[in-house]
DNA sequence: TATAAAATGCGATTAAGTCGCATTATTAAT
DNA sequence: ATTAATAATGCGACTTAATCGCATTTTATA
């Protein structure tokens, strides 16, 4: 069960370094320029998740979006942490702003899931 | 456009009120005795948002869940606030807990959606 | 170079949710 | 009570995201 290169992986993750945001599957895909096959890249993605790699934000719209997180050296980033949704050009964004809850007692906390949905600096700027 | 009282809506706003909790599409279907529609419901559910009688939260699982938030008169749920997702049992409680962030310069704020996962009090108890 | 198994391509499949359209039911006016 | 306007429903087809099985290809390693 070791991971392999492969090139798939390789142009996966350069589209998602690049774009320095979360990017639908669809997004990715047309990203590439070579041609792979839609079931390749949700298995390259799901691997990068598992391998802690990229992680996955699903939005409102129920899409899965992967980011490679660029910053998750820095302090605020390094746990759970806001996601941007622009509804107007499609992307996500991670913000520098951790998640800070109490967990009720008796609960037990698994996952965070934070999305911020609305319009970019950048949209709302050329608008 | 103006509504109509129906036995529909009746029924899923029992349902859903007895609950307590958010539920999925399906587990409306499940719970309500008469047969009803798939797509009737998911018009019912979404003409109940529409009207702010429900909120829709979209959990990790990319699935919709409709809740009436019993508590939404209370402070700390009145505006935005916390959901968790039990992935055992798979229902999804508001939480008495606020969301609170700042957002970004130059961004426009829409919706919050925050989702913590994991094993609810109830589930964690009897394992 | 040979080999085991990881990765890929392809096509079929599942599941959530929506849509169009004909039919039914509700409401309000007569 | 009757009727007319239109909101709500049922049904089936459709869309889209994501997954799966299986045969084939590619990678890493001995």
């Amino acid at each position: 069960m070791e991971r392999r290169n492969t090139p798939t992986k390789e142009a996966v993750l350069e589209v998602l370094t690049k774009a320095g945001k979360a990017m639908s599957t669809d997004a990715i895909e047309q990203k590439i320029t070579t041609d792979i096959n839609r079931a390749t890249i949700y298995r390259v993605l799901n691997r990068f998740c598992e391998d802690g790699i990229l992680h996955r934000i699903v939005a409102e719209d129920g899409k899965q979006y992967f980011a490679v997180c660029v910053n998750c050296e820095d302090k605020a980033l390094a746990g759970h942490h806001f996601h941007f949704r622009c509804t107007q050009c499609n992307t996500i964004e991670c913000l520098p702003l951790s998640v800070n809850f109490n967990a009720p007692n008796g609960y037990e906390v698994q996952g965070v899931n934070c999305v911020i949905s609305g319009i970019c600096k950048d949209c709302f700027n050329y608008s």
